[in-house]
DNA sequence: TTCATTTTATGACTTTAATCATAAAACAGC
DNA sequence: GCTGTTTTATGATTAAAGTCATAAAATGAA
């Protein structure tokens, strides 16, 4: 996160955004820096029979998209608004503007890109050789540490749906349906009406 | 990469590992900074049943396993030579006070890691919906542009065993072969002597 | 040059998640 | 409060990759 004050120095603008509302797309060039003020944004890919996958969804004061900002390079996936969201938007050449000027933002840069990647390498482990009880509970805990549910009497409260959970880890809704009751079953979380905790 | 005359600078040193010997291992706590001279180094992870996952596979001139050490986590996975190598090792500290004296080194280390998030990236949405024509053919085609493959008269040589393909995307060595050999029937890629070409 | 190991290969079969169909409950918009 | 959509749910069936067995070719080490 970079303090928004010094965004709006280098002539950050704030953008709103209705729920579903496409705010990049895959294949276009990136051409502004996006750091969220409110809501929620979800990067995520169709394949080509339009299954979705979710990259990532990223919440109040975090960055998205910035790794083809530095590569010159097309958007790998979607960027699209969860809920209605407003983002600051700052154009890439006033960012690196900005990370030239105030050095100590590139390390933030540098440990919220290496935070994504830990993320990344524990996941494709997971996608790859794991069974779906692993790959739901690896991104359940993983959710608890990085995305931001609630704790309460029941436990950690996993505001995702299954359909998300399952655009998450590769899994279909049905499967991931079952694998959260054979979870329960197990005792390594609890339903409460519909709602997952652990 | 950082020129070996900056790291050797900074107290780096020059250290042998012969084919297969570990270089560091999965849940240890970074101690250094990386970086390849000669050889090859992979990145993996065994699963509970001894399965393996390969993260990436590093050539010279690269470094590997950055990102815990920005965040001071443990390793998510495992370091290997796939050869006989050389590797430069720079002590943590000593690392992190090159990066603040020389901040145009801080950019290189963005684009490095920007790259890397974006081959996971690819990579991610591929393995979780694809089918293992797409997912090889993707996997190869994104050699090309980063992996030391090198050209000659029959096209790129693919220089992967199929196991490796299998570990670097989810699949089995048999599933493997008999997709490489679907994709050559349609003319995708080529097989001259047990070798492919692309 | 020989021998052990790794890599590629192929067929038969099994398992597991995907698919398909259907529906109730919950939620959101009007 | 009604209605359309989304989310959760369950059972039956299918398809596709995994598994298992086996072997030839290639490679590398002694």
């Amino acid at each position: 996160m970079i303090a928004p004050e010094l965004l709006e120095k280098y002539g950050a603008l704030k953008k709103s955004f209705d729920k579903n509302e496409i705010i990049f797309e895959e294949g276009n060039l990136p051409t502004h820096y996006y750091q969220i003020i409110s809501g929620q944004v979800k990067m995520s890919n169709y394949n080509d029979d339009g299954r979705e996958f979710i990259q990532g969804i990223f919440y109040k004061e975090q960055s998205f998209g910035e790794p083809p900002l530095f590569l010159n390079q097309k958007y790998p996936a979607n960027a699209i608004a969860v809920d209605d969201s407003e983002v600051l938007l700052l154009p890439k050449n006033n960012f690196l503007k900005l990370l030239e000027e105030n050095p100590a933002i590139s390390l933030k840069i540098i440990e919220n890109l290496a935070q994504r990647l830990y993320y990344k390498s524990v996941m494709a482990a997971e996608m790859s050789t794991q069974e779906p009880e692993h790959r739901v509970l690896k991104l359940i805990d993983h959710g608890i540490a990085y995305f931001n549910f609630k704790k309460d009497a029941n436990g950690y409260h996993i505001n995702f749906t299954r359909q998300q959970i399952g655009d998450l880890t590769g899994l279909r809704v049905e499967t991931v349906i079952r694998t959260i009751k054979a979870l329960e079953k197990k005792g390594l979380l609890k339903i409460i009406n519909r709602k997952v905790y652990r």
